[in-house]
DNA sequence: GTCTATAAAATGATAGAC
DNA sequence: GTCTATCATTTTATAGAC
């Protein structure tokens, strides 16, 4: 341990500008000349950490990519139809409480998806992942299917809106379980 | 009657093709070039129609703003409570069912935020009157809040997501309002 | 109402100095 | 690791012919 709070460097700095500026303006409403402004450097300081903007959206995408894929790796194991779904809501909320606004750029932005197209995970996949896993996999009923997707499009959002910012991670979890459980008719947990 | 089956004018054209690549790209993700090229005219044509982007913007989404508003207002009358939820729900899924990806852009791309800003009406002074007439005017505690949040978020995304394109309208506006009531506590309708 | 042509600015991206 | 300078391309937008 030789450097006591270590300054957070250039990278980590850019990465959580260009999260804050693409979930205000959107990715592509978001210029490499205003994550560069913001962090005070020139365009070019940019371009020596990362090659294309692309690059930058991909970065940011990836903690919030790896542990979803993760998730659903994970609840997919389960037996039971409904210890699958709650592993996958408290997952899923859990991620969505850490990373707030991350998630919800991925329910609602376009950009995403094109600077994730040429990876290798794309991220519509994780939508039907989820809604096969919570609505069954055989052709579901539309009635799960719409359930499906009012509950983690609406969760994932409300993760990322402003008029919840303020409310503290746990409590914002427990809200966030709580109304996905009653949606996905999962029985009401006894507080423990 | 002079003319039957009228072809659309470049104008409507224009608006239903912007609308679609706005759902498809996001506004700041979609050029006039763009639209141009998927309308078989030129640039200059589209300038012809309208004076700026933000006016093409502005012109996409005034239907469903004027809408939001007339629904607002007329849901605020009701005396009671649960009348003015029943009435908020159901014209708001109404709503999101007859435009789908619509009502989507509005809780999803910050374009539109910022289009609308320089006109009368900003997006977010809709979300907080939905939230505040659904979980109560004076200091609403945070379980109305995301409740509120979730479900109108949850519908504006699920009637523009692709994997519920096919679903009729009728059978998607039966499944979000059922969603919608679960979510917000009203009671279950007897079918007449 | 649509076109060609063009302007002015911004964008993603690179080369090379320090 | 950051800078200045520059480039090619694209973008929004306008002028004027048909």
């Amino acid at each position: 341990m030789t450097t006591v709070e270590p300054v957070a460097d250039t990278r980590t700095r850019l990465l959580a500008t260009a999260l804050r500026l693409f979930s205000e303006h959107g990715v592509e409403g978001t210029s490499l000349q205003m994550i560069a402004d913001e962090l005070g450097v020139t365009k070019a300081a940019v371009y020596y950490h990362f090659k294309t903007k692309s690059e930058i959206t991909e970065a940011v995408a990836e903690p919030g990519i790896r542990e979803l894929d993760e998730l659903v790796v994970e609840a997919a194991k389960h037996r039971r139809h409904g210890a699958r779904v709650d592993h996958l809501l408290d997952g899923f909320v859990d991620l969505v409480v850490r990373h707030r606004v991350l998630v919800a750029l991925f329910s609602s932005d376009p950009g995403i998806d094109a600077a994730l197209a040429k990876s290798r995970h794309g991220v519509e996949g994780f939508k039907q992942a989820l809604i096969s896993i919570v609505a069954g996999e055989p052709e579901p009923d539309v009635t799960a299917r719409v359930t499906a997707i009012v509950a983690f499009t609406g969760i994932a959002m409300a993760g990322g809106a402003p008029d919840l910012a303020e409310v503290d991670d746990e409590t914002l979890r427990q809200e966030l379980v709580g109304v996905g459980r009653r949606l996905l008719g999962r029985p009401r947990r006894r507080v423990c």
